[in-house]
DNA sequence: TCTGGGGTCCTAGGACCC
DNA sequence: TCTGGGGTCCTAGGACCC
């Protein structure tokens, strides 16, 4: 099987913007940020600037460091300029992040040419019509193109091929695995597996043993460049949401009120312009010993309601109202999940759940009527009785 | 490193149902 | 009346990624 998968992946995506538009920043280590570090360019870089570092602490490693403030529009319009290029080289691009995706160039055959040169023609392309540098890694895998990006940028491209995965691999540490970070990493280390080489080594029993299950299995798998998982265009995202710290003050429990509106006001919109409902509100707290914890309510039917979510979230909000008093609240965040297509029709069909033969006529019912691919996962309403069917229109999705 | 804002996936216990 | 086994949903927390 050949390498057919593209991981690109622009470099310092926010400062290289900020480069190409402000000629004076070029060649100088300036970084993106407020408040922390968003982005650092490659000279910053080199000189101890890193992502979600104090400003502060950046300026005390790299004295002299030019900080701008972040411009979102231009970050996306430069990121819609190059998901353009993706889809003009391959109809399989799945997004990963602003400034990631996979792309497939399997199916494009032979005309088109070897998976390099379309990787080489993107790059080109990219620079060119966009004015930015992305690093391309191309290789059989998701995870090992990833890897190769990473380790080829910046502005370069790198092909894995098939007989020469685990040369590749093997020596790198296991921060390069997807999924291990800090915690992992040192549980590893105290079994002194340091490298993906001494992961691949070791069976995956004692993996398990280590970090669990799920965990377990699945770095070893990508210890020996096993990832089945296809690139997956279409996708839509699973929950969106808002936060907003709060610095050092306290806050009366009027201003988390008119904190909250804003964040609801904000995420339920940006999920109407999405046309998404959603059922699951979850709060986010911050505490000013940085401890961190969750409360969530999920509502019976999703909605997109600026009201709904404020009265559930609110709810949540009040029930800990001394305990905030007492911590300090330094960050609130709101998060809405279990989303579906705004469209989407909600039935409840009424039904005895013992008679099978009921439920299939009920489900035929609705297949006639909107299509056999319309019907969402059935819910069982237990306590009334019936079954709530999501009927989706459009099921496959059109991005985010 | 005294800490931003946006996400994903996994696990585990309890409630509830058949 | 007690018990087993299988399954889904909800809630909370943890780790990780960009």
């Amino acid at each position: 099987m050949q390498a057919t998968i593209l991981h690109a992946d622009l470099d310092s995506f926010y400062a290289s913007v900020e480069q190409r538009d402000r000629p004076e920043l070029r060649g100088r280590a300036m970084a993106v940020g407020g408040g922390v570090i968003l982005a650092a360019s490659y000279e910053a870089r080199s000189r101890g600037v890193r992502t979600a570092m104090p400003i502060r602490a950046a300026r005390e490693r790299c004295p002299g460091l030019i900080t701008v403030d972040p411009r979102m529009e231009a970050y996306s319009e430069a990121s819609r300029r190059v998901f353009e290029i993706f889809g003009d080289t391959t109809p399989l691009v799945e997004p990963i992040s602003i400034d990631e995706a996979f792309l497939d160039v399997g199916g494009l055959g032979r005309l088109v040419g070897s998976p390099e040169l379309i990787a080489s023609r993107l790059r080109e392309r990219v620079a060119v019509d966009v004015g930015l540098a992305i690093s391309v890694g191309v290789a059989r895998t998701k995870f090992l193109a990833k890897v190769a990006s990473r380790v080829c940028k910046p502005d370069g491209l790198l092909v894995v091929e098939p007989d020469g995965e685990l040369e590749f691999l093997h020596p790198l540490p296991v921060e390069r695995l997807w999924g291990v970070g800090p915690v992992t990493a040192d549980k590893l280390a105290e079994k002194g597996i340091t490298t993906v080489g001494e992961v691949a080594a070791s069976g995956e029993g004692p993996l398990v043993a280590i970090l669990g299950r799920g965990s377990g299995r699945h770095i070893h798998a990508l210890a020996h460049n096993r990832d089945p998982r296809p690139v997956v265009s279409g996708k839509r995202r699973a929950s969106i949401g808002s936060q907003r710290a709060l610095g050092r003050r306290s806050r009366t429990f009027p201003d988390l009120e008119a904190i909250l509106l804003e964040l609801v006001d904000r995420v339920s919109r940006r999920l109407r312009n999405g046309h998404r409902v959603g059922r699951t509100v979850t709060l986010r707290f911050r505490f000013g010993d940085f401890t961190r914890d969750t409360r969530s309510r999920t509502l019976g039917e999703a909605t997109g309601s600026t009201a709904a979510f404020l009265d559930a979230s609110h709810g949540l909000l009040v029930a800990r109202r001394d305990e905030i008093a007492r911590r300090r609240l330094t960050l609130l965040g709101l998060t809405i999940a279990n989303l579906s297509p705004a469209d989407a029709v909600q039935q409840s069909l009424p039904f005895d759940h013992r008679s099978s033969a009921e439920l299939d006529r009920a489900l035929d019912a609705v297949r006639d009527r909107y299509g056999s691919s319309s019907i969402g996962r059935a819910t069982l309403l237990g306590r009334e009785g019936g079954l709530r069917v999501p009927l989706l229109p459009d099921p496959v999705g059109r991005g985010t």
